[in-house]
DNA sequence: ACAATTTTTGACAAGGTTGTCAATTCTTGA
DNA sequence: TCAAGAATTGACAACCTTGTCAAAAATTGT
């Protein structure tokens, strides 16, 4: 009953009557529009501040059709790569008054842009998140790209994407040039027998990454041995399937670069259970840093990609391209600094 | 223009319209409120479904002050624990029309109750959650519990808890009995010397697999050797650390039973690096069935717990709780089996 | 000093739903 | 058949904010 102990929480009338203003006012200085005298903004936000106001998220979607939502979209697997994602999303959005939420879609790859949007729509007609973050392999969709555009939804896209589709918003890293990192830290220890461990064919990195090896290898005057190519799904299984596979070779590589850190650290285990050490006999090199990269012996050597930071970065741009006056389409890459990260998996090749 | 082209969707008032009675009526039918003939309740839903209808968030938060949120909080780490639990309750909430978004919260550990109120009330004063999902470590904090109740948040806690709380509602695995089943596997096979790596302090688990384990070897006749116990803080580095203690022993335990899957993977490392075989020498068992426990090699024999499912059954006894005209204080435990998963680090003891 | 213009301010409606309460219809009993 | 009571239905307000537009105040030009 005594002021200040109500349950309920002061709204902007409140606000605006302490101040000796109408609640409009009160609204325009909340919301940073131009109009009002700086002497009614100081009383406006004295005010607000005094009897700790906060806007009520309900009815500001209700009015303004906004829902300060941003949703994370990504297939079912809790991958490290997401996870890290996540949670650099998460506290960006902490920080700047949105909230995150997340949505998982079972694979939508090769659906029809029908299919894709009924997909987006069950899931987002409840509340329209103001936002997506698109994460591989859908950011390089352009169908789904497609349908939120359609829908009224900005879109930013981590990862690589192809270079053929209208851009947008788009935070990655430089996968090219990471693995032509990677080559030439191999060429440097003295190899010439370079194995690779091919991604997902459907997400554009494993394209990629892999071109950036073979450039690499042709600047270093060296042949990529189909026979020393494999597939792989970006899984660990692939990785040992890989690794079995390069050991069983008349004339096995010397090293081997996997297209992410499960990969390698499969090639890692076949390697431990045939008995060939690492990296007397063969160097690996993963991408990513992920947890496995150092819970493994002997620790991984591979590129550190700052997931945290993409995915808070994503959300930076994506809240900035809201208030930003420029128009749905303005296309803006960021890329981020990725780091070779040299441990224990590689050495020189045997004699 | 033409009619089912326009790019706004149904309102109830269109439903209404349709359906011939009041938009009360419609929303008396869509909430399943009583009071409605069944005639009209059939109208109203053939409406609905023709016109696609579908209640707006915003306006259902605003004027009945629930916003249809869901919060899930845990500590910074992203491990696999947290994010296994975390899609099985992005799944259920997909499917009852909820939102979930994700809180992360610094350690509050060992913080009071004015702080903890604050960290909170930063969080979600912009947009209070109906519920709230609390994980380990801070599903066992009482403090954490008392605050959000006082917010007028429903409470679900994952993981075992200490008994001498007000209890609310709880999912949990029986960590007590799977402890228990873990060493009758182990003695089963002839082991006598047992280590134990135990889990974080903080962590209500952690003492409830120690005493499972502690009350099992009792129960087999075996004396539980204090310079067997290890502590941990349920990351593989302390698994490592524990390895190479128990393998630095003048007579070394013949298995042991890490709290974690990390720890185990850090035993199984200790061991590799030293050449000590697994199972010959040694027998590990892990507890999580984590994804590390096959992607090391040889695979790790460790207790399943139904991640997914915990996650998503929490998610359904919050919500129940809402529709339910039970009072707030209802406690109910909800406990999932688990699963004794057996896998190659575990064998006969060495003669 | 006054009209014309620009800037600042506020009253009011609207956004889509649910709670309240009064009006209507139906049921029951005499 | 009619009164009393119960069940059903609907009109209207309320939730809290932002957009519209008109009113008021300040500025400019002559």
């Amino acid at each position: 009953m005594a002021r200040g102990t109500g349950t309920s929480s002061a709204k902007m009338k409140d606000v605006a009557e302490r101040a000796g203003v109408s609640i409009k006012t009160v609204s325009r200085v909340l919301n940073n529009e131009p109009h009002v005298q700086e002497k009614l903004r100081q009383k406006v936000r004295e005010a607000a501040e005094a009897l700790d106001y906060v806007p009520s998220q309900s009815a500001r979607s209700l009015r303004g059709n906004r829902s300060y939502d941003i949703n994370l979209v990504c297939h079912v697997a809790g991958s490290n790569y997401v996870n890290s994602i996540q949670f650099g999303a998460v506290f960006a959005c902490q920080e700047l008054g949105y909230q995150l939420s997340i949505s998982l879609l079972e694979n939508l790859g090769g659906k029809s842009i029908a299919e894709i949007r009924s997909a987006f729509e069950g899931l987002m007609r409840r509340r329209k998140p103001d936002g997506v973050v698109l994460l591989a392999p859908y950011a390089n969709d352009e169908k789904i790209g497609f349908v939120l555009n359609e829908m009224g939804i900005q879109v930013v896209r981590v990862g690589p994407v192809d270079g053929t589709q209208n851009q947008g918003l788009l935070v990655e890293i430089d996968d090219y040039q990471a693995s032509i990192d990677v080559v030439r830290h191999l060429t440097n220890l003295g190899h010439k027998r370079i194995g690779f461990v091919r991604g997902s064919q459907d997400q554009r990195s494993a394209h990629v990454r892999y071109s950036g090896f073979c450039v690499a290898m042709e600047a270093a005057g060296l042949v990529v041995d189909q026979e020393l190519v494999r597939p792989g799904a970006f899984d660990f299984a692939a990785g040992y399937d890989a690794g079995v596979h390069f050991l069983g070779l008349k004339q096995p590589p010397t090293a081997v670069f996997a297209s992410n850190d499960d990969m390698a650290a499969g090639v890692v285990a076949a390697c431990t259970e045939r008995g060939v050490k690492v990296p007397d006999d063969l160097s690996i090199v993963g991408f990513d840093d992920a947890e496995i990269a150092t819970r493994m012996r002997p620790f991984l050597t591979t590129i550190r990609q700052p997931l945290h930071d993409l995915g808070a970065r994503a959300i930076h741009e994506l809240i900035g391209s809201f208030n930003s006056s420029t128009s749905k389409n303005s296309a803006h890459r960021v890329v981020l600094d990725h780091e070779l990260i040299i441990r224990d998996t590689t050495g020189s090749p045997p004699k």
